[in-house]
RNA sequence: GGCGGGUUGCCCGAGCGGCCAAUGGGAGCGGACUGUAAAUCCGUCGCGAAAGCUACAGAGGUUCGAAUCCUCUACCCGCCA
């Protein structure tokens, strides 16, 4: 017998907030139970912290439960209050396209295969399907009568809110549409259980306050922390700033394994729990490394590979790997053959330039995108953080010459540390 | 509808009509240390080689000169109806 979900997501750390979890535990041992988590298309893409309640449905798919993953597409024009300030609106072709691309993320994480006849298979739901038809009347008599503007009002986002800068009617009433998307899948689907990132406690908890209500049943709430590094700081925003994307046209997948690579090691064991679906015994012993071997940082790479294959595939992880090592190891970069050197300029961040147009290191480092301008260009350099070739460059005015050239044609241009990116030299 | 307050660089936030590309903090970036880690320390932080250009919600105006004064517009906040 394995080990029970709650007991697994209990050490993996993702239990923030629920409700009673011992009923819970009845009911998940009584056979398949559905649950649920929503994802808003306020971007058009997932990021990585998306990912926590995603995977969160498929670990209990895993144990033996149906999963519902919802698209916010009504939820996602009106947009959940956060705590700086009013958001605008987004065109309803905007979210439209978005959810469209969303769906196609969401899919990829959950199990639609039913031919097993557990009734486990995913299914993937739009809670504009329903919130679309109703009308405003319906809404306020059917939904709105059961909610009390008191306790809306002693929210916490609410209440930072209203000390700021206000908000208005149309986010105050988020909270009621997401209670009523718990209802209507409670009612249709049998859905009892919602997940969510603990800033979603809230929200979920209107659902099951409005199922008590209004259909008299009882439904289960839990939420995962919500992921931040060991500063406290929200995830994914640090390294260079910005999301971390799944869609690879936005986070390339090159990027997304340097950024896991390069956790630091105060948070690597945390997020190998929450991101990855290796077993208890596998983490305690990467810990284990990281504390007596951290410079080989064992637990970092095995975070950057899982989560790679899981988003972007095992072919494509086993290209950036390959990429890093070689941008990374310690091997000369002129001994690479040009097969390797190909493929690794293939993932990493890549410009041109033409040796007949004299290109400075400035140019450079401005064509492969490592510089946002040439006077920050102009400053790595300055500030020694520049080279070509792994060999640092220390004067603006340096220019590569025919012999400079890997393979006839490729530079490898670095700033700092850890950014790398190629230039391929033509003409 | 009336009255009052606000809108500054990635974020917060200061800003006397000239000395403001704009104090300060945070984030970011580079260096030293190390391990493509953390912490710490140092440096840096609109674009441009420079002249200069673009910037302080938007549009006009006053002035030799405006982020700073005036007018209108948009949005936000508060009080009153």
């Amino acid at each position: 017998m394995s080990e029970h979900i709650l007991d697994e997501l209990s050490w993996r750390g993702l239990i923030a907030q629920s409700t009673d979890l011992d009923a819970l535990r009845a009911d998940l041992d009584s056979g398949p139970l559905t649950l649920y988590a929503g994802f808003d298309p306020s971007a058009p893409s997932l990021h990585a912290g998306n990912l926590v309640p995603l995977l969160m449905l498929r670990r209990f798919q895993r144990a033996g439960h149906r999963p519902l993953v919802l698209a916010g597409g009504a939820t996602g024009m009106i947009g959940d209050p956060r705590d700086v300030g009013e958001r605008t609106l987004n065109s309803t072709d905007t979210v439209a396209e978005w959810v469209g691309r969303i769906r196609g993320q969401l899919e990829r994480f959950v199990d639609f295969d039913d031919s097993n006849g557990a009734g486990t298979a995913a299914k993937v739901v739009n809670n504009l399907d329903w919130t679309g038809p109703m009308t405003a009347l319906e809404f306020l008599r059917d939904v709105g009568k059961h909610f009390s503007v008191n306790v809306m009002l002693a929210r916490e986002t609410v209440k930072r809110r209203l000390e700021s800068d206000g908000m208005s009617y149309t986010e105050f009433s988020y909270l009621l549409l997401q209670s009523h998307d718990y209802l209507r899948l409670n009612r249709d689907e049998g859905c009892s259980l919602q997940v969510g990132g603990s800033d979603q406690w809230g929200n979920i908890i209107g659902g099951v306050d409005l199922i008590r209500k209004v259909d008299g049943r009882g439904a289960h709430a839990l939420t995962a922390p919500l992921v931040t590094d060991a500063e406290g700081r929200k995830f994914g925003k640090s390294t260079g700033g910005g999301n971390v994307w799944l869609d690879p046209e936005m986070t390339s997948p090159y990027a997304w394994y340097q950024y896991f690579v390069n956790v630091g090691d105060a948070d690597v064991i945390r997020y190998l729990r929450l991101f990855t679906f290796l077993d208890r015994e596998e983490i305690e012993a990467l810990e284990r490394d990281t504390a007596e071997r951290p410079h080989l940082r064992a637990a970092q790479k095995r975070l950057a590979e899982e989560f790679t294959t899981l988003v972007h595939g095992k072919r494509e992880t086993e290209q950036v790997v390959a990429a890093s090592q070689a941008l990374f190891g310690r091997g000369d970069l002129a001994g690479l053959d040009l097969s390797t050197l190909d493929a690794t300029m293939a993932e990493a961040p890549t410009g041109t330039a033409r040796l007949a147009d004299g290109p400075t290191i400035v140019d450079l480092l401005v064509v492969s995108g490592l510089a946002d301008s040439k006077g920050a260009a102009r400053r790595t350099v300055k500030e020694g953080g520049a080279y070509v070739n792994n060999a640092k460059v220390t004067d603006e005015g340096w220019q590569p010459a025919e012999q400079d050239l890997l393979h006839g044609k490729w530079l490898v241009v670095r700033r700092g540390k850890r950014n790398t990116a190629g230039v391929e030299v033509v003409g």
